[in-house]
DNA sequence: TCAGGTCGCGAACAATTACTCATCAACCCG
DNA sequence: CGGGTTGATGAGTAATTGTTCGCGACCTGA
């Protein structure tokens, strides 16, 4: 995206302050309308525009009853440290757009922290829509660091890539993992990891406070397959060894046990690891994700989950 | 239809599940009756509780949304009936550039009236940038008319003079103010309003619907003695008796009262004069300016503003 | 027990919002 | 230069939302 000179006479501008006169001001079309110098049609599609473009964030400031329960019964069951739990919009809904802005209000909780902390990020549709939903904040004392390459086959960053987006947002100093999520044999990892400056990110990584990652399944829609990380035989040599699920690329079969396979030697990324003190999120929901997640937590593989209400009540079943 | 969880769900709890089905999911308040089990009403009241019980906040993520906050905050506190706030380029750069483009913008609304409009200008630096970032368009309908003298002590037209610009960028009837900004004496001054067409012009400048001026500021720097309006004695008397701003040629003190010097009895132009269904608007920002527009703006001498985000801040600071 | 008050409900209606469609101008692109 | 495409626009209309009103349930104190 080209960002234009900031004198400019206003191209979304407009449909930002419109949304601002509408949702927030509780002026009508009409007003607001009149407000811009404007015909109330024009009005109606810049209050659309503001929502399509996502310059309007809705959050939900309570906490319902139901998801409480089971954020508890997570909690207890999986050992989890951080359990959150959206409400629901329906049975079959994508449930990201309730997931996303709950966890961005959750990083947006670590954000705040005064102390310094070290936040590491994977990649994935789920983090990306989250970080869209986050407000803009000034986050010097933090240090924001990738959990993944961020570099794709053909050598593009991947649209998915979360952490450049999310250090705009924030900005704060960020830690890109210049090389490919996967690598093409294990000694081009070791290649790449012999470098002097993605080491010090490794390490980075590796010892983040704070942990968000999503989740991939390993069924036929695998994301790992659907972006063109591996090939479809891959995808169904490791299904043959009990893959379940996988994190910033790592595979683990259904007790959220790391595969030894091939793949898992060439991830160019950090293993995603909870310790004291540390706090490893999973971010995820949906009936496609059900079996990956419930592998990831039958293996402790994180201590926090941010997930939605009938995704939550299918994990506890 | 989903089934309910076994706890009987708390009042608020509906209205905040209601809430974020209308705001999150985007459902009619038809289908979230559906999905609730109730009636459309008890949808709506249960959606618009959530709003009134502050459960769902929205938020406009964008980089203006913090200037519309600036502007309802400066009409709050200054009682405008218009504020605009453009976006700042940055600390220490002149925020003419940004300030133009947006006051550009709202003459031209005005402009686009049908309804036929007399709408008077003052001149400046400020004024003039801001009519170079406008576009050409017809307006026969309105008048545009000066609100000071356009000839200077050595009879040439100044070059900060507004109203021929406009005028030509506009195609509207113009009437320029012939006479100097600053007369040799109140005698002076006196004669020329005695004469007709002058008078006429008068009239109209003061009747009109809407006012647009800069400001300036009476230290040391005042563009009044750098354009060779007032002399540095002249000045310094105005500073020793409180001057704080000036507006088409008529100082004020820090309390946006208008002073009686003898440069108040000399200036030619009228008295900028808020009133019921008549706007002022003040067009202007910097640093340089500050202590003249905080005084203006005490003072209720205008009712609307067009300024940049760092002029904002301070104002309200 | 009963008058009086409150509350939530649905019906009906008014206000507001969203969508469809035809038109038009700008913009490519050969 | 002409044809096709895109994107914005206003008119008109359908859909949705907000409000008012009367009703009945329920509480409460005399």
């Amino acid at each position: 995206m080209i960002d234009r000179p900031e004198t400019e006479p206003t191209p979304l501008d407009d449909a930002a302050r419109a949304g601002w006169l509408y949702y927030v001001a509780g002026l009508t079309q009409d007003q607001i309308a009149r407000e811009l110098g404007t015909s109330r049609q024009r009005a109606q599609r810049l209050v659309s525009r503001a929502i399509s473009e996502r310059l309007i964030h809705v959050r939900l400031e309570h906490r319902v009853s139901g998801c409480l329960r089971l954020e508890a019964e997570l909690a207890r069951r999986f050992g989890l440290k951080l359990a959150r739990v959206a409400p629901s919009l329906g049975v079959g809904v994508d449930p990201l757009p309730s997931i996303a802005p709950t966890a961005a209000a959750e990083i947006e909780r670590v954000l705040r922290a005064a102390e310094p902390q070290v936040i590491a990020f994977g990649t994935g549709r789920s983090l990306r829509a989250t970080v869209e939903e986050m407000t803009s904040m000034e986050c010097e004392q933090h240090k924001i660091v990738s959990l993944n390459g961020n570099i794709s086959a053909d050598g593009s960053a991947s649209y998915y890539d979360v952490i450049f987006r999310i250090a705009d947002r924030v900005r704060a100093p960020h830690y890109p993992m210049p090389m490919p999520v996967i690598a093409q044999s294990t000694e081009e990892r070791e290649l790449f990891h012999s470098l002097k400056p993605v080491q010090s990110v490794l390490r980075l990584a590796r010892d983040a406070d704070v942990t968000f990652v999503g989740i991939g399944q390993m069924s036929d829609d695998a994301p790992l397959l659907k972006d063109g990380f591996i090939t479809a035989d891959e995808l169904r040599a490791m299904q043959a060894l009990g893959a379940a699920g996988e994190v910033a690329g790592w595979v683990y079969d259904s007790d959220g046990h790391y595969l030894e396979t091939s793949l898992n030697q060439r991830v160019a990324g950090v293993r995603v690891e909870v310790g004291e003190g540390r706090m490893a999120v999973a971010i995820a929901g949906g009936t496609p994700k059900l079996v990956a997640l419930a592998a990831g937590l039958k293996g402790r593989l994180f201590n926090g989950l941010i997930t939605d209400e009938l995704t939550a009540r299918a994990l506890l079943a």
